[in-house]
DNA sequence: TTGAAAGCGCTAACAT
DNA sequence: ATGTTAGCGCTTTCAA
């Protein structure tokens, strides 16, 4: 099982192929310049010695890296769907992805100082928990656009969802069938938490419901969700709107295991519309926050600030909608 | 808010401090052969300039890259965990990974080919799908780490689990619990569900159960787990193994909701102990396997095919163990 | 301890 | 359509 010694280089593919550098740069990069003949000839070539270009080398001749830089998380589910949805639109700008993981042993900071030495051109950050002012000052060296998180500072640009938006059509779902008892789950301190909860806090506003207004403590997690069912099981309102699918599925299971029926004694809402939600036995009513639109916003925003183009708004916001499933129905009586 | 122009490079630190760029070089990599004076100057004069090293021109210089790359799913609950691992591994012996994920819209040979542009030294690849002619062709280019997945070519490196010791385990398990009917609900074709089915096979021999052995068609999901649960709900046995947590978790779901208590009518076991079986309101007893464990193993024999030093064995395996929690217990009478 | 000079593999300007 | 040449920013001999 031999290795080759050394990986062919562009002079290896121009000196087997009879032809110069050059004329195999402008081949491998697909660039108009060369006689159909030649390039197919120095293709196959390049191909017989398994020759692949130096991305490096090649990035650092032309003094741009078309790299975007991607802060995520390893353990957020939401994140995945982002991902997915990044190189996606890169790809159809012609940028690459460069991603760089969060991760218990590893923070915020040294994921983006990573990404830095690779030289991208922009950064874009899912959901960071840097703290403002280190955001500016890293969008005082390159293009940072953030997702899933506001900041306030003109530097940077931000792409998010009206998170209040999203509870609101969640409250409108549950009053139109009926209910009036509802409660709300909320995220805590997490990121989108304290919009929701303001959501919540109008909508229920809106419909006169303010009285029966009532917020349990939640969190993100299947545990949090646990917690806040256990919570609700002395005085359990007809419906509940929670931080997210996730906490909502925790809730789920142990309101459930109390002996009370879905949606028949208590309505529910999540929030993001993950896999999650969507599973036939879980099968929950949740808000959905479209990944296609906020990672294509993101990567044009990106693109946009490295070119220097103006974009205006600073700030986008996507609009979240209401997915309609299994775990609301009409109010009793 | 001004952007640098142009980014600083060595010569500009060179010329600013006053000496020569070699000089600065080794300054900036921390190498023995400068005086601690100029080392101080030199770097204060960086530090003010905000100059930060180019590593793809570092890189193409010393020809080496200290390049990890690594291939995961960006759904996949476990990779996170193995990514996490990686990244603690990888920095002990100072290597850098590099990632690239596989999505819906992005195979795993696009995953690769992107991290061979990188120049990475060695590929980790987590689950790969790809055929194994295609992974022995590329562990013809550079060295190849498989994880959890088994590769016969000696040509790949592989670090895997033994599964079917998992479920022997489990067995053992609720046999000493006074179980008899246990089924097992598997993983289709899932990576490692023949194992695991093996093993299952295996250990109902063993405490000459053979006759009461059966198999329920599963999955790797909840929906996989919610429809086996449904299977086994006209005829339930007293104690189920299930592929993984998550069709544990789907399967939980459906027999509660039929009235079954868990584990006073139904022992579970899943597999993985993901973050989902830790969860207090889940508790689930699973078989655990070592991330940590299995991806400094990955990271090291990586290191070792680099640097040519001879590796063996091939293939590494890395031993499960139960962790006994809430949805076992004892058979009835 | 310091500096001069030669590339790493590639692309871009300019010739031909 | 093809070749020549000059670097990108850095590290690495080799000399001073």
């Amino acid at each position: 099982m031999s290795r080759a010694e050394r990986r062919p280089t562009l002079a290896d593919v121009a000196a087997e192929a009879g032809v110069s550098t050059a004329l195999v740069s402008i081949v491998m990069r697909g660039t108009p310049g060369a006689s159909a003949e030649t390039r197919s000839r120095v293709l196959a070539v390049a191909q017989t010695l398994g020759y692949h270009p130096d991305s490096r080398a090649r990035l650092l001749r032309s003094g741009r890296s078309r790299l975007l830089g991607v802060v995520f998380g390893v353990q957020h589910a939401f994140h995945g769907d982002l991902v997915t949805g990044l190189y996606t639109a890169a790809e159809r700008i012609g940028y690459e992805l460069t991603l760089s993981a969060v991760t218990p042993q590893r923070d915020e900071s040294r994921a983006i100082a990573g990404l830095l030495q690779d030289r991208c051109e922009a950064l874009i950050l899912l959901g960071p928990q840097s703290p403002e002012r280190e955001l500016v000052l890293l969008a005082g060296r390159l293009p940072v656009v953030v997702l899933s998180r506001g900041v306030r500072d003109s530097a940077v640009d931000v792409v998010r969802n009206a998170e209040a938006e999203g509870v609101h059509q969640a409250v409108d779902h549950l009053v139109a069938l009926g209910h009036h008892r509802i409660a709300h789950v909320d995220g805590g301190r997490a990121a989108g938490a304290a919009e929701r909860r303001r959501g919540y806090r109008e909508a229920m506003r809106r419909h006169g419901l303010a009285e029966t207004a009532r917020i349990v403590p939640g969190g993100l997690t299947e545990e949090d969700g646990a917690a806040a069912g256990r919570a609700l099981r002395t005085d359990p309102p007809s419906a509940v709107c929670v931080f997210n699918d996730r906490c909502a599925t925790g809730l789920l299971d142990v309101v459930r295991r109390a002996g009370l029926t879905v949606p028949g004694d208590l309505s529910v809402v999540g929030y993001d519309d993950s896999r999650l939600a969507r599973l036939a036995h879980v099968d929950l009513t949740t808000v959905a926050q479209d990944a296609a639109v906020m990672t294509s916003l993101a990567v044009a925003r990106a693109a946009d600030r490295i070119a220097g183009t103006p974009a205006r708004p600073r700030e986008v916001i996507v609009h979240p909608r209401l997915v309609v499933r299994g775990t609301t129905g009409p109010a009793k009586r």
